[in-house]
DNA sequence: CGCCTCTTTGAGCTCAATCAAGGTGTGTGG
DNA sequence: CCACACACCTTGATTGAGCTCAAAGAGGCG
């Protein structure tokens, strides 16, 4: 699960390629992640679950996780799909004594660059760009939850248009273009996310398949008429 | 609405008694808040409204205030109650060009240090403390979205009991002891932050009233069984 | 006094949940 | 290699929580 640091070279060049680490110096760089390591997961397989002791944060490098809550009553709620860049658990390194208030779940085989979390405190606070950006990026994703919420009353198709819309806007461009979503996700997982059932979230794909909208292979879902999916955004 | 200075020497010791800046000196204090504004506001005035520039940031002082979003089809979405003490838009200073995303109004007669966006961007984010501290309660916000998502399935009469008891902690200690929510709600607001229709809010309450599990006066919500209100969480 | 905001109650309807049942593909242990 | 579990997808029938609509009373205010 973790490698050792021959490979952390690579995982370093990729975290420079990254718009929050660009206009950092190598040197800079090594120092934010010293005692960095990369850590590779399997499907399903977990980097840490919510309740645990919040003793490292990190960035994701490839392939995707979902971080997820569970309510007392067992269900299951996806509360956001991080991607590749994505920072995860920086949020909570200056709370005292903090615990994961979330599970972080592979889907599919993904990497992930694990940092302990005096790194944080000892390294990365005294950087107030590097602070600002991390916040940035967290306002951004607390954006997102208060989009979430103002679209509570609208009618569940509208909600998956909206999701679907937003996931395929962080595709890379030529992938973009051929409507592919950089994330392979189960209508499960969908309905975890939006806070439905599976069967409501098939109901509604299956007929926008029908009908020509979009196409799954095999959890890939590709978009066939974007202009029809955001008519069914601003619908009512 | 907004005073002349002289107001301003007693609101910063307002600010000096509020945890985020207890660690700061005098001088520290007046650097900070160079060019701040004490600001006064009529119930359902606002203090910013969605879209506008973003040109400050600030502080509530007294009141509260209720941060709304409208979706596209008219709906009003509460997002959060801001009560004394609470940092408002700092978040979005360090983005570039930013909008307000939200409409900031007051409940009530209400108070709001409006500081300049300069200030954050010149004098505040060099200060690391201050920052990180500023980061801990957008995460603790951010927490509390991600919970109310969590809460997405859950029946109507259980999210508003986790909405009262929330807000009953935010209470001071005495006003606790006797069930004072620290907010004058009206069912309307209720309703837009939990994303209902007033009558569900009103339907739910009424039945609580009946059953003496609180009482209502004049807006001001009293809590008297605090833990039938509990149970009412826990019933899945 | 008319206007506005807020509250209340009742009736009917609808969207999406639940329940039930069956199908497919993949991994795994006997 | 088979069978069995497991995760995922699908469809239909039924149900109910909460929405909408409608109508009306109760302050507060210029």
């Amino acid at each position: 699960m973790e490698r050792p640091l021959d490979s952390l070279e690579a995982s370093l060049a990729e975290l420079k390629s990254l718009p929050l680490f660009a206009d950092l110096t190598r040197g800079e760089m090594n120092q934010l992640c010293v005692g960095a390591r990369a850590c590779y997961t399997q499907h399903r397989e977990t980097i840490f679950r919510a309740g645990e002791d919040a003793a490292f944060f990190g960035v994701v490098l490839s392939g995707a996780y979902k971080l997820t809550k569970s309510s007392p009553n067992g269900e299951d709620v996806i509360v956001h799909f991080a991607v590749p860049g994505d920072v995860i658990a920086a949020f909570i390194m200056p709370l005292p004594n903090s615990k994961f208030p979330i599970t972080a779940t592979a889907m599919g085989p993904s990497r992930f660059l694990k940092l302990p979390r005096e790194n944080f405190l000892n390294y990365w606070k005294p950087c107030p760009d590097l602070i600002l950006s991390i916040q940035s990026a967290l306002a951004l994703r607390m954006q997102q939850l208060q989009d979430e919420k103002m679209m509570l009353k609208a009618p569940l198709a509208k909600k998956l248009a909206i999701l679907l819309i937003s996931l395929l806007e962080k595709s890379n461009a030529s992938d973009q273009e051929q409507g592919l979503i950089p994330l392979q996700l189960t209508r499960k997982e969908i309905a975890d996310n939006l806070g439905a059932s599976v069967e409501s979230i098939i109901r509604i794909m299956s007929d926008w398949s029908k009908k020509g909208v979009l196409e799954t292979t095999d959890r890939q879902i590709r978009i066939l008429k974007t202009d029809k999916l955001i008519q069914e955004m601003s619908v009512e």
